[in-house]
DNA sequence: GAGGCGTACTGAACAGCGGTCAATAGCGCT
DNA sequence: AGCGCTATTGACCGCTGTTCAGTACGCCTC
């Protein structure tokens, strides 16, 4: 049952982790067993330990990677507008969720439901969708949508963060009645209405 | 190793249901292995198995006792004015999650992240939270809240029904700058705000 | 209160999976 | 060509879910 190939560590580990997050829109996490995953890639089960330290350490590994590829392919555009940018951005990550539906859903359950660690990484992907859009925002932008930098209202701003991906997921699952135009509008002026009136 | 108590089925799969709802608090639902549980109670692994067909049919029904006990204790009032019981509802929930913390963070973040049934449990009970604060409301009280019967709007009351365990559940963990008063008015707030404009 | 019966309960045995480690063999380098 | 480094293997261990044939507890009758 030989035929050895030996990779570069880097080869080895890139090919480990994309198989990983490949296989993770199919199966939930564990059902990606070290089994599986060494046979789908063609190596002994003992190899994944010269490379994770646990089967732990790999999921992180694989769920880190996606929600990468999340932040990576969901940027903003650089409008001066933020409102437009807040458009862009909600559109950006409805279009992504559109065409990664079963990788997107599997990453959010997983990495939600999954250990300390694993729901770190979720927080902290989802901060960053919501913070970026305001980031690069004048204070005088900020104004401009009602947002003030207090306890409430970034605690608003994260309860949208996660109202959008509920919504968004259920509307990919069946996307009844509305249109996605009308889903867009629909998040983004939610933002704006639900902050708190000064 | 014996010393037997011989329990009526009912009093035995009650005490297995009660237990594992209290352990699941403090573990996660992996880690509330056949064994643990059989140790804590005092029986041997294969009674489990007289009583429930799998371990995760175990798990199911620890969860949907779980899901009960959170719908049966945060019961709205009767109050004859919708926003009244809106906010009676939230003020419920809000109490609940206090008191609650460890088991319902546990609760929410297994059922939401487990298998297809596990996460049917979730949806359904999430639904009823949100939907009896609806169902006693004549459609006048429906209009007084600028709640409409379209699909935007369920849509959008399914996602206020993620913004709040979110928020909620984070205000609990750190309740960083508002008061317990100031968040239940927000979120209650935050429904009526972010619904689609007619 | 003795015996019998249904079934709640046990414990040994099996399979599958995460994790370890000494042995092996592919590839770059001289 | 051959040598050394290390990527890679495969056999092994322990733990956990699951099965099942057997055991004994408590109720019921006399």
């Amino acid at each position: 049952m030989s035929a050895r190939t030996r990779l570069t560590p880097e080869a080895r580990r890139e090919q480990l982790l994309e198989l990983g997050v490949r296989m993770l829109a199919t199966r939930s996490l564990e059902e990606l067993s070290i089994d599986a995953l060494a046979e789908e890639a063609g190596i002994s089960r003992g190899l994944l330990y010269h490379y994770f330290r646990t089967k732990a350490d790999f999921h992180e590994a694989v769920v880190e990677r996606a929600a990468a590829d999340v932040v990576r392919l969901t940027a903003p555009s650089g409008d001066p507008d933020p409102l437009v940018r807040l458009l862009s951005s909600v559109r950006a990550y409805v279009d992504y969720v559109e065409t990664n539906q079963a990788g997107y859903t599997s990453l959010v359950q997983r990495a939600a439901g999954g250990n300390d660690r694993l729901r770190e990484i979720y927080e902290t992907t989802r901060a960053a969708l919501t913070d970026r859009i305001f980031d690069a925002a004048s204070p005088e932008d900020l104004v401009a949508l009602g947002l003030v930098d207090d306890a409430a209202t970034r605690l608003m701003v994260r309860g949208w963060g996660a109202l959008v991906e509920d919504v968004v997921l259920a509307w990919v699952r069946a996307p009844a009645g509305i249109s996605k135009d009308e889903l867009i509008t629909l998040v983004t002026n939610a933002l704006v209405g639900l902050l708190p009136r000064p």
